[in-house]
DNA sequence: ATCTTTAGGTAAATCGCTCGACAAGGCAAG
DNA sequence: CTTGCCTTGTCGAGCGATTTACCTAAAGAT
């Protein structure tokens, strides 16, 4: 089976080049009788025209890069399987296709992220792997090359980015517990990512300033991987050092039901005794017992929207890009009054 | 900033296009000074070839297809993390990137499985995504395009596959629960895939001939996405349809976990009441109380083999391949002598 | 001193497609 | 019967590399 070209078809179908070109790029210019005639000789001979020589005389690759965290088990992370799976709906509608990094050391060294772009392998890239010390990343302000940053953020430099907005989100959990009238509270923080510091830090300002009367909030780290490990031992800390409070809030689930996981090994009642709070609303939270209070981030629809962005960046219908979608409290049985508050 | 060629670096550097060439490809036909004097305005100008020019002169795309069920929260299943960072891994190191795929029915019906290797997009294959039901990979049979198989197979159909052995590893499993003088065992078996019903017939076969005495063997489905709550379903159907059984072993460790948990929910000791077996040797499997036994499937191993294996296949170094990965037993705490056995 | 090698470079022909400029034919209007 | 415009198709110049011969000068062989 000899490959095809676009020469072959033209000469089977009695055209020229540039009318089956046309054709195969839907060109309004072609009547459809041409049209249909062209196309038969294409499906006649399954013909797929060489994407490389598209992309060269196009100059485009019609392919978007997505690079995610270095993580030795990133995939079991429920977080990049929806924002990856509203990536690639998005971008397939789109006629694009993916190219899957992982942010390795090798991958940042090689400066793999620049060659991607610089070699026109990718038209644009979605970076869902950012820390707080992702520096080298600078290369991309002011850049020619489309870049975007997926559910982080990066003060301080001029990166477009599409977020859930870990501010917001802070508040609203805030809000919710001092409504409960909660007033001493620990808070498992996430504190090796940009929206993991704002998370943190809207929160504490947010108890400070509460209108009924300050709460106090002791914080911990929860670690680098934000696990339900972590958040056991986050909250075995946290019930050692203020063993009176009446709240654990968590900035992430998976942490959350690690703590709710302690305090039920411990013999503290969910909600009675301690309200456990997350973010994000991952299936899970439905499935424990007490069912989790959360704050939903559509992860989903981050991805949809970011690759929604990339591409009018690509298109050049924008020329930059800093989105917060907003989240939304959900309320299930592990939140309560506090012990105590009338 | 202008978008630089490989002429620029041969007008700036002083040598021939050719030259230049060369160099970028580190062909020994070039002196040490010339490729020096060469890479310095590479790295001047912060070069890197086009893609798109290159895969068309060379007729390589460099660029594999990797392409992963669909599951919409595929992502968050731990089997798939690590054959990804394996083959992932194997592809980098070879200078290879991968192109992700999701198996949507818009995916299959487009033939985008096969547009994807006549475009010259991606040079060869992974489906990771096969069932029982695909049989429009028959294309591939004999057909010059590089597929293969991942963890999967498809008796009847001739094509490349690497995969873990199932039969073997339900071979293994078998004799682990024979030898602890169970008889009466009940099977959670996934059918939706060839490897699940391999799986399934060989324990069977394994449980109906075993020298010291046959075991009984009542089996039922764990549902199709083989999952903790398909588990703990079937755990409650053998249970009440086989009241007696004193071990149960499930076709992966989620399914066995979700087991575990119906035998916990319900009143059931493990061990002592019942055992309980899984398959895969997953994170959790070592985190839950007790332990799992399982039978342990290095995917990671299976990410790497795959990807070495099509690359040979591309490199026209094999024409096929029909590998199975050996497995081995891992016994913790979830398993021990049938009561009543001596 | 002449003839081979060999090492190091280069010219030029592709690779398969896109796209802006141009052409031909048909038809309405002047 | 021109002229001008529309519609539909074709020409051909790139796009930016790779790669196969071929070339030249210097080193080795005799």
């Amino acid at each position: 089976m000899k490959r095809r070209t676009i020469k072959d078809i033209a000469k089977e179908s009695g055209f020229s080049l540039s009318t089956v070109s046309l054709v195969l790029n839907n060109h309004p210019r072609i009547s459809q009788a041409t049209r249909d005639r062209v196309m038969a000789v294409v499906k006649k001979y399954n013909f797929f025209p060489n994407s490389a020589a598209r992309g060269l005389a196009s100059k485009s690759s019609k392919t978007l890069s997505v690079v995610v965290p270095n993580l030795t088990r990133v995939f079991s992370d429920i977080y990049l399987g929806e924002l990856i799976s509203g990536i690639y709906e998005r971008a397939t509608s789109q006629g694009y296709k993916i190219l899957l990094d992982i942010a390795t050391s090798q991958f940042i060294k090689t400066q793999e992220y620049t060659k991607l772009l610089a070699s026109r392998r990718a038209d644009g890239m979605l970076f869902i792997a950012s820390d707080i010390h992702a520096d080298y990343l600078g290369v991309f302000e002011d850049s020619p090359y489309k870049f975007l940053l997926v559910n982080h953020v990066f003060p301080g430099k001029k990166l477009n980015y599409v977020s859930v907005d870990y501010a917001a989100s802070a508040r609203t959990a805030a809000e919710h517990l001092l409504g409960l009238g909660h007033r001493k509270i620990g808070l498992i923080a996430g504190t090796n990512t940009f929206t993991g510091l704002q998370f943190r830090d809207e929160f504490l300002r947010t108890c400070k300033t509460w209108p009924a009367g300050a709460a106090q909030v002791a914080w911990v780290d929860g670690g680098e991987e934000w696990s339900q490990r972590g958040g056991y031992a986050a909250a075995a800390k946290l019930m050692a050092q203020t063993p009176d409070l009446t709240a654990i809030m968590a900035a992430n689930d998976r942490m959350a039901i690690g703590a709710m996981r302690w305090l039920a090994d411990n013999r503290r009642e969910v909600p009675e005794a301690v309200s456990v709070m997350g973010v994000d609303d991952i299936q899970l939270a439905a499935y424990v017992n007490p069912g989790l209070s959360t704050v939903r981030h559509d992860l989903y629809q981050v991805g949809i929207e970011s690759c929604n962005r990339i591409l009018q960046l690509i298109k050049g219908e924008i020329t930059e890009c800093s989105d917060l979608l907003p989240t939304s409290l959900v309320v299930r049985g592990s939140t309560d009054r506090a012990r105590g508050s009338k």
